[in-house]
Formats: structure tokens, C-alpha cells, sequence
DNA sequence: CAAGAAAATGTAAAGGTTTACATTTTCTTG
DNA sequence: CAAGAAAATGTAAACCTTTACATTTTCTTG
């Protein structure tokens, strides 16, 4: 690999002129500018990133740090191209990891992100862990918190309301005439799973429905969950005539425990997802399922504006950006029942 | 952030010895070591991968590059994630770029591994861009190719056995009593996509049946195109009785346009996908599509583990790994049909 | 054209680590 | 305990850049 000096001494300049000539061409006389370049060419000269990130102070490293439970997910793979179309069209380079929701692989990552000294980190915290990002803080890295909300705002923060998706789910069924509706959400530790559960409730009471804590059932965000968890609720004595999935995994395992047990919907049971699917898939899920979505590139997208604009300007005040979901009818609650 | 400096003074030390205690305590005084691990402890510091990565000189970087076309398909998805398991267990970080099949994107971001002069690449190249690799080999990065391979094998390469698991496919079909069967594939320039079509033809002509070029579709891999490909497939006179569709998306995309035309699988055509969809959605979509799957993730073990052992050993031979898909028979095919 | 200002270029330090080599300390052994 | 070997520690250079400051060149203008 070519260095500055290789160049410098081809050009038969010093390497400060070569350094000024990559980074601010007009401090160069046309002619050394011509001559500089010449010799970068001829070399295949590329600056040492590596190096240049050692010298410069506070100076961008141009790489962003991502942590995620599973890019397997759709919900996460989706975030992480919004934020990586952003990054990179900012010149920014994405480092990824994935933690399984892991505190040890989570907090090893942080580490190494911090040890790389990156220009920022994203990613989706769980409550009670403001000791990761107190680490960053202190470290002079900023961070974005996305998907979820730590209990106080001590960083720029982009979800979704939550609250509102749930409820927008919940009304729709009390109006096709649902009065008994389950609930299969996640984990109430990640803020997520507990607004959603919120806005469950608060959709019933705004329409003098009990809150039946039969009906309600928590678990941890997986597929296995949703299965278990749904036989669960289906097994009580007095059964709910619609099921909430408190996100896609549980959505996918609702949908196959209602089919294993010969559960029609949306004739027996009424049901709404949480997230939708990719690549239209959800048209092609037998039925269709009706989900509350998520403008999840988007969520991606301003995170990462956030970020960067936090990077110029590490003093600003910690800001809430909050999305709004949007609920995609289609056919997994049937029409309006009657009674 | 504490240095090297810092923690030598706070332990009374020089900080060569500081840097012996973290790289090798064996040569260093038990009751030096407790020094200064105290004085780390008491400082925090953690050394910067940075200035560690400028001085080694051929030492690892610990960083991988990943450039893929789109994380939102789940094929990469998969593969990502087997990446960045083996990686993180074997103490790498992982750069991603998405790149969406875009020359221009690519090369950019191949040149700034480069300049992060990342201890290695896994990518899936295109035919005929050996240009960005040699680049790569010059500065001494390895490169290991995943899914598809180069003309010549010059680094390195996982794929699975395409020529066999179209093979599969459509010996499934023909032995389903099928004669017409579609092929709607990728473009040829890449090379499973040549491989599927080499397939799809060998197994025809060990059956004795004529190919008939009005049946062999190919366009880019997305859904869109799976949709115009099946339009145009199923407009000409004597329509197909089966179809192969080529990848994930152009799956998706004939069981829409299939769909929307109202003809019902496998009733009237039977179908058979390329590369499975993950979380066993296949079993929700309707019908659950008989496709062939490639143990993607397996394919991404794979690959890291033969980058990490080049870094070991730079001179071995290229080596190639070709693994087995398997035909997951599901509801889309039917049972035999007579004639 | 002189002389001072402005522009271009050069010199050298700094950034945090690793490591070859030099120096000091400890150990071994006669 | 002396003296030489072995072990531990220290010193300083190197990795490649950027950049403050110094120096040289070019330009301006009376």
C-alpha cells in the first residue's frame, strides 16, 4: 500500500502538500495540484483511514455502530437499511452486530464499539440498562435509541406510538362487535411490549370494556412463545373471539397454533398483528393478516439524521421523535359481526 | 478516554510495560500485573483498536467486510447472520453495505474496506468484476465469495450445488407427470442464476423431453420481475403445467400474478421456488410453496471460517466449498397427476 | 522595484499503540 | 558473594496521517 511519503516524494512535494491536496485542493497551486494528483494516480494512493482516524481529534472515524437482537427479523432488517441508505450516503460506514437480546453479547459490543471509537451508535435498549450508554456517554459517544425508549430521555429517542397502534388495533375489532379480545404481547421490560399492552387497555376502557387479565399474556418475543402462549388463552374456560399479536414473531406463531387447531380465521377468531412483513409477503399469508404497521425504514432513516446531526452538534438538547403506525386492513377480522 | 500514558503513570510504570501486561502477563511480575490491572480497573481504559490497528503491521485488524445486495432479503438475512456468528465468537467485528446490485455502490465500498484495511471480504460477485477483487488481492485483504463464484476461481468460495437443486426441482415435477414446466430465473450474468437454468435444462434432457425456449423466462431477481415473467409465461399459446421459479423473490412474485389470474396452485399449475423464506413462513403462505433451500446460514459458517483461516495462512490454494440443497416438498406441486 | 501582505509550501509534532533494543533487576551457581 | 545468565522493565522508534507554525514564494501597490 501507497503511503503519503510514497506520493510525496513521486510528486516531489512534501506530504503536508499532499495532505492538502486530498483534503482541501483549493489551499494548492493548480500546477502541485497536477502534479499531486499524477502521482496518487500512478501509485493507486487511497488516504489510511486507519490513520487518519489516530490523528484527528474529535474528527469523524465515519462509522456508525449498529446493535440489533436478530437481523433476521424483518422488523430489524429493515431499520438497519434505512439507517445504512442514510450512513452511506453520508459517507458513513455501518458496523453491525447482533445480540440476541443478550446483556453479555450486548455489553461485549458496546465495548468494542467504543474501543473502535465509532461516531455514533444505534440501537434499541432495554429498560434498566442506562448503564451501556452512560459507558458511551462518557466516551463522548453519542447514541440513538430506536424501537424502544429508555425510562428517561437521556438521548435522542426514535419509536413509534405504540400506545396509538395498539389502540387503533383494539378499537377496530370493538367496532366489528369483539368484546372479548386477547392480548399476546412481549416482554413488558422493553418499553415496546409495555406501550402496546397500554394501548390494548386503554382501547377497552374507553369503551366500557372490563380488562379481563385472563385475556392477557406475556412472554418474551419469540415464535415458540406465540404458539405456547396462544394455547394458553385459547384453553380458558370462556375463550376470546379476537387475538392482538403484540409483534411479527408471536403474529406468525398465533397464526400457526390457530391453524393447528383447526381455528378459522377470521370466522372463530378475530386477529390483528403487529408489524407487518416484507416484500408485500403478508398478502400472501393465508388469510392475509390485518397488522398495525410500522414505518420502520423511516424509523431507520431519522435515527440516523439525528445521529449524524448529533455528531456536528453534541450540545443539543436530547430529542423524541415519535412516528405514527399505521393499521393495514386486510383480512384476518373478517366484516362487522353482528352482537 | 484513558491512554496508554495514563494508566503507566497511575501504576508507576512505563507504558511498555503496561501494553506487556495486556498482550502478554506472562512476562510480566505478578505483583507488576496487579498494578497495573488496578490502575486499568481504576481508569477504565480499554485500548484503542485504532492506534493498535496503525502500528501492527500485518496484525489483524479484527474487522470483516460484508457487502451484500439487499439485508431485507432473507436470503442474506441468513447468511449475515451465520457471518457475524462465527465472526463474533472468533473476536471479529463485521462492516455491512448494502448494495443492491449496484456496480458503482459496490466498488465504492469494496475501496473503503480497503481503506479500513479490513482483515478480510465475503461477498457475492457478479461475473466479470475480478477488477474489484484484484484490487483487494493487491492490498493484501483476502476475499472469500459466498453464493455465487467467479469464472476463474481465484479466492476462496462457498456456494451451494444450483446445477443440482434445480435439478431436483424439476425432476419433482417431470415425475409428477409434468412435460411443460416453466423456468422464471435470474439473470444469467450471475452465476446461480446459470447454474438453476443449466439445471432445469439437464433434467429435462435426461427425461428425454425437448426444451422449449418459449418456456425460459429470466430477468433481475426482483418480485416485480417474477410478476411480468409470469404474465409473459402463461400469455403464450401453450402454457406451462409447472413453473420453477429462479429465487425468494420472483417466488413471491408468481404466486402473486398466479393469484391475481386466478389460476390455483397447484390445481392448475404446480410450482416449485428456489431458496426457502425463513421462521418456516413458507408453511403460512397458501399453499406452503415446495421449494428448494440452501442451508444459508451454513454457507455463511462456512465462508467466515475459511476467511478467518486464510488470515492464518495466506499462501493455501483457493479452495471451493459446495454444499447440498435439499427440496423441501410441501403443498405446491400437489400429488401425481395422470398425464 | 522595494517592501509588505498574502499565498503556497515545508517541517515537525502529535495521536495511542507495539516492539526491538537497551538497561536494570533478579536469579543462579560456583 | 561475585559474576554471568535470565528475567523484567524502560526507552524510543515506528505506523500514517493531519495541522500548527515556520519558511519560502508570489503577488500587490505605492
Amino acid at each position: 500500500m501507497a503511503t503519503l511519503l510514497d506520493v510525496s516524494s513521486k510528486a516531489g512535494v512534501s506530504i503536508a502538500t499532499v495532505s492538502r491536496t486530498i483534503n482541501k485542493p483549493s489551499s494548492v497551486t493548480p500546477m502541485t495540484r497536477h502534479k499531486v494528483q499524477a502521482a496518487i494516480d500512478a501509485l493507486g494512493y487511497r488516504p489510511s483511514r486507519v490513520a487518519r482516524r489516530l490523528r484527528v481529534e474529535h474528527g469523524s472515524t465515519h462509522i456508525l455502530g449498529v446493535i440489533i437482537p436478530d437481523i433476521q427479523n424483518p422488523f430489524f432488517a429493515e431499520l438497519v437499511r434505512g439507517i445504512e441508505d442514510v450512513a452511506q450516503t453520508n459517507g458513513y460506514t455501518l458496523i453491525l452486530a447482533n445480540v440476541d437480546e443478550d446483556p453479555v453479547r450486548q455489553s461485549r459490543c458496546l465495548e468494542t464499539l467504543r474501543t473502535e471509537s465509532v461516531d455514533g451508535v444505534i440501537f434499541p435498549p432495554v429498560t434498566g440498562e442506562n448503564a451501556s450508554i452512560r459507558m458511551l456517554h462518557e466516551a463522548g459517544i453519542p447514541v440513538v435509541c430506536v424501537d424502544r425508549r429508555m425510562d428517561t430521555l437521556e438521548c435522542d429517542t426514535v419509536v413509534t406510538d405504540n400506545i396509538a397502534g395498539a389502540k387503533k388495533a383494539v378499537t377496530h375489532l370493538i367496532q366489528l362487535g369483539h368484546r372479548r379480545i386477547g392480548y399476546i404481547g412481549g416482554m413488558p421490560i422493553v418499553s415496546s411490549s409495555r406501550e402496546r399492552r397500554m394501548g390494548y387497555e386503554t382501547a377497552l376502557q374507553e369503551h366500557g370494556i372490563p380488562i379481563d387479565p385472563d385475556l392477557i399474556c406475556e412472554g418474551t418475543r419469540s415464535k415458540e412463545q406465540g404458539r405456547t402462549l396462544t394455547h394458553a388463552l385459547m384453553d380458558i374456560s370462556h375463550p376470546p373471539t379476537a387475538l392482538l399479536a403484540g409483534n411479527n414473531l408471536m403474529t406468525l406463531g398465533v397464526m400457526a397454533t390457530l391453524r393447528e387447531r383447526q381455528i378459522t380465521i377470521p370466522e372463530q377468531v378475530a386477529l390483528v398483528g403487529y408489524d407487518d412483513l416484507p416484500w408485500n409477503l403478508a398478502l400472501a399469508l393465508n388469510p392475509p393478516p390485518t397488522t398495525v404497521r410500522q414505518p420502520t425504514y423511516q424509523i431507520g432513516c431519522r435515527a440516523t439524521r439525528l445521529l449524524l446531526s448529533r455528531i456536528e452538534e453534541p450540545q443539543r438538547p436530547p430529542t423524541l421523535v415519535v412516528l405514527q403506525p399505521e393499521l393495514k386492513i386486510r383480512a384476518s377480522c373478517g366484516s362487522y359481526i353482528t352482537q
